[in-house]
RNA sequence: CGCGGGGUGGAGCAGUUCGGUAGCUCGUCGGGCUCAUAACCCGAAGGUCGCAGGUUCGAAUCCUGCCCCCGCAA
C-alpha cells in the first residue's frame, strides 16, 4: 500500500516513523512550508520535514495543498494519512486517494475537534483523552471512525507529557488502521451527535493566569498551556512565565496572588479558592527554573504578589 | 539591521556605576547533635569571572571584536 503522509510538528513524526517501520511504503511527505522562526528569524524546516529528509522520503511542502491537485494525483498513493497538518483539505483533496485520507486526531471524537484538543482536554480538567483514527471528510473532524484509544489524563500531565503519549497511542492505532483499510476490514462508524465540542487555536489572552480562579483551575490552565504557549503573569512588573504547577488544598490570609510561601518545595500563591503550589517558571529574559532554585536566587518572598 | 535581559565553583544569584585578595544562598563531601530527619551546628573541597585582544603597576569591573543562552514580537 502506497501512502503520502502529511503533518508538521514533531507529534507528527512518532507515526510516520511507525508507518515506515510497519513497512508501508510512503510515497511522500506533504508539509507546511519552511519558516522563519526564533530571533532571528531564521527559514526552518518542519521536524516533520526533517525527519522525512533524513529517510529519504520525498517532501513537498505545499503552501496550499488544495492547489496542487495535480501533483497529488501524480504520485498514484492509494491512500494519506495526515496528523497535526494544519490545512484544510477540499473535497479534490480528498479524491486523489481511492482508498481515503485518514486523520490521527489526539482527541476522544467527537469532544474537541479542532485546532488544540490536547491542551483544552487538560483545560477543561478532562480526567482522559486519546486518540482517533478517522477517514476524514470535509467537515471539521467530522469524518467517520475507525478506532480510538483512551489515555487518563493525570495532575502532573502537561500538553508536553500528554502529547508524547498520544503520538505513541497515535502511532499505534494508525498502523492498525492503515492495516484494516488495507485488508478490507476496516470497520467506520459515524460520530456521535452528542458530545460534541469545538476549540479553536489557543489565543494569548486565554493564558493569563487570574489568581481568583480556583487553584484547580489554575493547575489546568498552567499545565495545558506548558510548554507552549505558556500560562503568565506579572512579577515585580516584569513578566513570569509558568510552566507547571499543583493545586493544594489550604486557606491563608491575603489577597489572591499573594505569596505566602516560598521555599525548596514549591512558590505558594493563594487563589480565589485552595493555594496554587507552582514548581517551575521563567521570569522574563531567564531561563525556565525550577521553584526551588527561583526562590535561592531570592527573586521573590512571602508578601509578594502577582499580577502587578 | 524588530525590542530587550543575560553568561561569575555543580545550581540560582550579588559584585561591574566609581578597577585594588572572588562573595551569598543552595547542593556536594566530612564531622557533630538527635530516637530520627529533607531540621539544626561545625568544617572542607570546588571558579580559565563566556572567548580573544587592548588600556593599566593592577581588570569580573574600562575599551574593541566574537561566541552562546533567554523573554517579547513575528
Amino acid at each position: 500500500m502506497k501512502i503520502i503522509y502529511a503533518g508538521a510538528p514533531a507529534f507528527s513524526v512518532v507515526p510516520l516513523s511507525a508507518l515506515l517501520d510497519a513497512g508501508f511504503e510512503v510515497a511522500a511527505v506533504v508539509t507546511q512550508p519552511d519558516k522563519p522562526t526564533g530571533r532571528k528569524a531564521i527559514l526552518t524546516p518542519t521536524p516533520l520535514k526533517s525527519f522525512a529528509l533524513s529517510r529519504n522520503i520525498p517532501v513537498l511542502d505545499f503552501a496550499k495543498i488544495r492547489e496542487h491537485i495535480a501533483e497529488l494525483k501524480k504520485i498514484g498513493a492509494d491512500a494519506m494519512v495526515t496528523c497535526a497538518y494544519g490545512q484544510i483539505l477540499t473535497q479534490q483533496v480528498l479524491d486523489c486517494f481511492a482508498l481515503g485520507v485518514h486523520n490521527i486526531h489526539t482527541s476522544l471524537l467527537p469532544r474537541w475537534r479542532g485546532a488544540s484538543p490536547v491542551q483544552h482536554a487538560i483545560l477543561s480538567g478532562d480526567k482522559e483523552t486519546g486518540v482517533t483514527v478517522m477517514r476524514t471528510d470535509i467537515g471539521l473532524d467530522t469524518g467517520d471512525i475507525l478506532i480510538r484509544e483512551k489515555t487518563e489524563i493525570t495532575p502532573v500531565d502537561t500538553a508536553a507529557t500528554l502529547s508524547e503519549r498520544l503520538s505513541q497511542i497515535g502511532a499505534k492505532l494508525i498502523v492498525e488502521a492503515l492495516r484494516a483499510v488495507e485488508t478490507g476490514k476496516a470497520v467506520f462508524c459515524k460520530q456521535p451527535q452528542e458530545g460534541v465540542t469545538l476549540c479553536k487555536k489557543i489565543r494569548k489572552e486565554e493564558c493569563l493566569v487570574d489568581f481568583s480562579k480556583s487553584a484547580q483551575e489554575l493547575s489546568c490552565l498552567i499545565r495545558a498551556m506548558s510548554p507552549e504557549p505558556l500560562a503568565f503573569s506579572r512579577l515585580h512588573g516584569k513578566l513570569v512565565n509558568f510552566y507547571f504547577a499543583e493545586a493544594t488544598e489550604g486557606d491563608a490570609e491575603g489577597a489572591s496572588g499573594q505569596v505566602v510561601r516560598a521555599d525548596k518545595s514549591g512558590i505558594y500563591v493563594l487563589t480565589g479558592s485552595g493555594i496554587l503550589k507552582i514548581l517551575e517558571l521563567q521570569l522574563e529574559g531567564g531561563k525556565k527554573l525550577k521553584a526551588a532554585d527561583f526562590v535561592n536566587g531570592r527573586k521573590i518572598s512571602v508578601g509578594d504578589v502577582f499580577g502587578a
